[in-house]
RNA sequence: AGGCCAGUAGCUCGAAUAGGCAGAGCAUCGGACUCCAAAUCCGAGGGUUGGGGGUUCAAGUCCCUCCUGGCCUGCCA
């Protein structure tokens, strides 16, 4: 139970693939962050996933397991956060048929993603309830364990308004229960993928953090750099280079200045610049392997899941009990 | 439940107004160029044309049937 004092940050992730730097560097890195300051429930949304894969749900198991290697290896430590699936958790299914009872359909029309996916027609596969409805389900994730922050990017500021929308209709029609969690702002450094586009899995332009030694000399090797800068002689220019926003990230600050230098002034080559960053991502990617070898058993995953699991139903056990009192639906 | 339209390479689509060698662009991979990458040029791979059956010397194309999706009409709640 909650104790006086405690802050709680709730969020999760869907199980659709390995993780890369992006992920580490705008979520998880806050997350490792976060769990020495505050009581995190971080969840595996696996049902989350099924918004897009439904097509082919048995796709989805295998990432369960990974997805929380890719968070035990990047530091997530579950003595300190619980670290959940959220399909094990009922009381997220029940909660999310209440809630979807009193959200009016104009709010989830609202919602930027739909009305984009709507627009576009880009992907008529997404014209389902559940998709308009996964703001709803995110909300019960969420509100069921009483969070005081959710941490998100300025983008997905929209979702967690409506999430704050939804705890005060649920509060104004039934009685005051739910806390209205505030936006925990994370700065995430923005690294684009090896293409220059946005790191995304289908885009084929990622460095996953399970990456061997022998997958990432490629990758790096075949980055994007300066566009401009011909020929080895040419100067450089850092600011327009798609490989310094990761030297921003994973080389100590004198180093970069070197970097820089040397790169303005030809000194270096790209070749010399993507060496040194090979070396620097090594050095980031090794403990993560080290603790993911540590993980690597289907044993010690279930037995995480399962104890994150009882702490989790534990709380929202109790919440929905209180949401069924307000309801008076305490048959 | 009935009617209409659609389904072809990973994606977007061609292949005449009575059947005649399954193609292009993008993406992917390889090579040239480049300090590397990008751009550009050259090259390659990739297909049970939704499934099954039929007509024919020959079917992506015509016929039957089934599956899937979309639109319209109806029925039940």
């Amino acid at each position: 139970m909650r104790q006086s004092g405690e802050k709680r940050v709730v969020s999760g992730m869907r199980p659709t693939g390995p993780l890369h730097l992006g992920h580490y560097f705008g979520v998880l890195k806050n997350w490792v962050k976060f769990q020495e300051e505050y009581t995190c429930f971080f969840f595996v949304a696996d049902w989350h996933a099924l918004t897009s894969e439904y097509a082919e749900p048995h796709g989805i198991k295998p990432f369960v397991a990974e997805l929380v290697k890719d968070w035990l290896a990047s530091g997530l430590d579950p003595e300190k956060a619980v670290i959940f699936q959220q399909s094990q958790i009922k009381e997220h299914a029940e909660l999310n048929l209440l809630l979807s009872m009193i959200t009016p359909l104009g709010w989830l029309e609202r919602n930027p993603t739909y009305k984009e996916i709507r627009q576009e027609l880009i992907s008529k596969d997404l014209n389902t309830h559940g998709f308009l409805g996964y703001p709803v389900l995110q909300a019960a994730d969420i509100l069921i364990y009483l969070p005081d922050f959710v941490p998100v990017g300025h983008d997905q500021l929209p979702q967690l308004e409506l999430t704050r929308e939804i705890a005060r209709r649920f509060n104004h029609l039934y009685g005051d229960l739910f806390v209205e969690p505030q936006a925990k702002l994370t700065v995430s450094a923005k690294l684009p993928g090896l293409d220059g586009r946005k790191m995304s899995k289908s885009y084929g332009n990622c460095i996953y953090l399970g990456d061997e030694p022998e997958a990432l000399r490629p990758k790096v090797m075949s980055m994007l750099t300066d566009t401009k800068r011909m020929r080895r002689k040419d100067p450089g220019d850092p600011e327009t280079c798609n490989l310094f926003p990761y030297h921003l990230l994973v080389t100590p600050e004198t180093d970069r200045e070197e970097i820089r230098r040397k790169c303005t002034l030809a000194e270096w080559g790209c070749v010399d610049c993507k060496e040194l960053m090979l070396g620097r991502l090594e050095e980031f990617l090794t403990p993560l392997r080290d603790r993911r070898r540590q993980y690597d058993n289907p044993e010690i995953i279930r037995e995480i899941l399962h104890t994150g699991n009882k702490k989790a139903v534990e709380e929202a056990a109790v919440i929905m009990e209180r949401v069924r009192e307000k309801l008076g639906f305490n048959f």
